[in-house]
DNA sequence: CTGAAAGCGCTTACAG
DNA sequence: CTGAAAGCGCTTACAG
């Protein structure tokens, strides 16, 4: 910027302002400063910047698990929104550990973000951390700032299934301590009135038990008169679809299976996987939008501005905005339909 | 800074000492000044010292596509892999378009990046762009700083199979343009010596044509005689199992089938997917290893140390190590077997 | 419309 | 072992 300055004899401050487009300078000069600036090829020091205005541009994302299926279209949808308001975006993975979390939270803050979105490990509360917080979680979750909303979608797969004439359900979960599976499993259920029977199966115990590739014995469920195989993730359910498939049970004529989050391979197996997606491109938005506000926010704010928080007592910076709930779309695929061969044996004979 | 020095009644030159622990500070002050810093929740200006090192300890990670499914063990890798080194991650995706990956770059270098990892969109060749940058890409293309040995790993499966007794397969690639999946097809053809048959597919114009959920034909296929299906990434090999186990075909006792990359759900469907495991890892660390090389090493570089280019000629600071190979590893999984029936008519009757 | 000056928080020679 | 001083590149009141 001095190059600049000095190869046109003027003062860097009005360079600045030109380049900024503040407006202080004369269109011609402005001109000239431009053309000067490609020719040398400036590039502005963000640290420059950042050490002047307090204000880095760059936003923490804090993820449960970054090999989660999920993570593509959340990372994807949060550089987007980031970059569209003027943010870059620095990743953390917290390992689905606790203590990580922590500690990326820390990290990220010592690079100077200027406010975090957290995907929080399911359960926890993160404290005051004197930086703008925007939490994506369940709508269950207190606290939290954005969410799809994950009842309401268990509660379409299931109403979906049930109009179909479903009236036998295995729900499968994984995680029984995860606040989203909880409330898509508890969506299924609200959709459930007299008549229909269900059990619930969680995943991570059985297989924990019994080994990753165990068999999740769907067979003999189905033979007990399950119609209907309904998972908190598509991933699940296409362990289940595979399985069944596997075993010479056709999917959807005798059995229908769900799954949920529209994860890539979704559209793409025969057949394509009845699903539930959530606007990742919205959510990401509104967690982006809420940041932005409380650091915009925060500028103007007079007090406490020094860097430093004071005594560690830091001031509640936590996005405090009504938390948004986002709905969720049902994709009606091949896997789900009504049952076309419900009386017949299901297996010819022999068992997988 | 300054409170703790002022605080404790030294300089702040001193606490920079102390607090970076380079050892010209007394025993007794360090320590104080150390409790002080906790005492007041200090929290370095990574503003301040990227403003006056010139380094901001943060790297570049460009993606030719975030959602890609392997996007989630890159992401995982590199992060890891910086973090390690003392590095930060900043995202960048570059949308599977070549505008947009050098919109993408240049963002990132306006950012302040040290360094940049860049998987390129096929073919891409990234000029000299006045910054350290590894490229993560295939052998075969030249430039590159580190890639898994995806021509191995093809003659790897291929070998696998033949050595299984198969002698007519059905290769799958995507997209015909990529590096990478034409190095996976040479090498499973470099393993087929006279007497084995092949036909190679490529999916993109396929679907594109006939529709994403298009069926890809298999049974007419498996009819004329394959018997072993080998796709460039186990998305498709997941497409071509269901395919088949949706007609009544069975996997591995008609036709064995394998994918790459094993990818999530690769271990969990039934049955269990043969695939090609590359040590993501492994190639994060050689790639930032090498970026922090170059970045340290221009550190001490007496010349042009400007940190701007000269008149748009930067000096050429590709990363120019020797580029490492990383071998990948079979994972042979239930897939792919012996051919069990192989002379029994396929279908019953009825297709599909 | 333009410029001189201060200062953001750090680190690094250089003195003492 | 400790301190005073300079300067990284920017922006922002403040004068003119």
């Amino acid at each position: 910027m001095s190059k600049i300055a000095s190869a046109l004899g003027v003062s860097s401050a009005t360079v600045s302002n030109a380049l900024s487009g503040k407006g202080r300078v004369s269109a011609e000069l402005v001109e000239k400063i431009r053309k000067k600036a490609d020719e040398l090829g400036y590039v502005p020091s963000s640290a420059g910047r950042a050490l002047r205005t307090g204000r880095s541009n760059v936003l923490g994302l804090v993820l449960p698990d970054i090999s989660n299926p999920l993570f593509p279209q959340i990372a994807q949808a949060m550089e987007a929104a980031a970059s569209n308001a003027g943010y870059g975006i620095l990743i953390a993975d917290s390992r689905g550990d606790v203590t990580t979390q922590t500690q990326a939270i820390s990290r990220l803050i010592e690079r100077g973000v200027d406010g975090l979105v957290v995907i929080p490990r399911r359960g926890t509360r993160i404290g005051d951390i004197g930086c703008p917080v925007a939490m994506v979680d369940t709508p269950s979750t207190p606290g939290n700032t954005v969410s799809a909303d994950h009842w309401e979608g268990g509660a379409k797969v299931a109403r979906h299934l049930v109009d179909l004439g479903h009236k036998n359900f295995l729900l499968v979960g994984y995680d029984p301590a995860s606040n989203v599976q909880n409330d898509r499993i508890g969506g299924m259920k609200s959709a459930f009135d007299r008549g229909i029977k269900y059990d619930t199966i969680w995943l991570e115990t059985l297989l924990r038990e019994r080994g990753e590739q165990t068999s999740l014995g769907l067979i003999d469920r189905v033979r007990d008169g399950v119609t209907a195989i309904s998972a908190v993730s598509d991933l699940h359910a296409l362990r289940v679809l595979t399985e069944l498939q596997t075993a010479g049970i056709k999917v959807p004529q005798q059995v229908s299976v769900t799954g949920f989050d529209d994860l890539i391979f979704s559209p793409v197996v025969t057949p394509s996987l009845t699903t539930v997606h959530m606007d990742m491109a919205r959510i990401a938005e509104l967690a982006i939008a809420a940041l932005v506000r409380e650091i915009e926010h925060s500028k103007s704010e007079p007090n406490a501005n020094t860097s430093q928080k004071q005594n560690g007592k830091a001031a509640k910076q936590t996005v405090t905005a009504e938390p948004s709930k986002v709905s969720m779309e049902l994709m009606v695929r091949a896997s789900s339909g009504p049952i076309i061969l419900p009386d017949t044996p299901i297996l010819n004979g022999k068992t997988l």
